[in-house]
DNA sequence: TTCCTAAATAAGAATCATTATCATTGCATA
DNA sequence: TATGCAATGATAATGATTCTTATTTAGGAA
């Protein structure tokens, strides 16, 4: 399902590539929230033709049009993320699993507190979780 | 005042080294979050026979021990908190202004709807808050 | 369809922050 | 104050990312 980047690329009067299509591929289909190298490691495989230097290229200019999220991670290592709708992460302190984690109810929660709570001199934009821990082993 | 700095090293049977004084002082000194790269321009001019690969190599010990934390950037380049309390942090979309934000009231309100709605699977260490948004003008 | 042009890509060189190596130093304990 | 081992300094090595330049191509216009 690429239609949602095609369309989106196209709004945004970029080129649709088929480096581009390929690249957001990888992203969707390597689960787990890629690092540029995970990334690079797939397109090698299955796209044989495209350069390291474009992976790169691609990936920022989809997170500097908004198709892709760079997650913050402890380590100093970029991951990205497809999803773009409003969401926190798990991240597990074993492994390196990053989750992703929708609450309505919470977003509703913290954006409610600030209404009433304004942080002097600081204009809030997004709040986002990080949420570390484990995941408990009975299963993944 | 390095004296906490020196008694943790004692408990962690680290030796207190002048190197890892003066590079603990060095990211109490240069307020907001500094980078390593941020460190070792100041070392080179207070301390200059500390080498670079020390500055590295005690940066991450003190993570490691628990005397630093790293914080989560948008960019791939980590930066340092001296501060362990548990506390959130203020993302400046403009500038690279990243600032603490503490709240007892908000820490209480997440860590009792995590009580209440426990995630599956998931057993949560530490929650902390990304706020992104604009420090507004009037000041600093 | 064909042509045109700016945008995008491929390939490989260059960069540069970080890590590794290893000989030397110096902190901590007895 | 002597000893052992962790820590450091100096420098080399690494490797991910960026840069450069020639070439290709997507997509609009004729």
């Amino acid at each position: 399902m690429t239609n949602f980047l095609r369309e989106k690329l196209k709004e945004k009067k970029l080129k649709v590539t088929p480096q581009r299509v390929a690249i957001y591929e990888a992203i969707l289909k390597l689960k787990n929230h890629p690092t540029a190298e995970n990334v690079i490691e797939y397109i090698k495989i299955n796209h044989p033709n495209i350069s390291v230097g474009t992976v790169y290229k691609v990936l920022d200019s989809l997170v500097e049009n908004e198709l892709l999220n760079k997650v913050k991670t402890e380590k100093d290592i970029m991951r990205y993320d497809a999803i773009l709708s409003n969401h926190h992460h798990l991240y597990c302190t074993e492994t390196d699993r990053i989750e992703d984690y929708e609450d309505e109810n919470l977003n509703k929660l913290i954006s409610d507190y600030f209404k009433e709570n304004k942080i002097k001199n600081f204009k809030v934009k997004d709040i986002k979780l990080q949420i570390t821990g484990k995941f408990k082993s009975n299963e993944k």
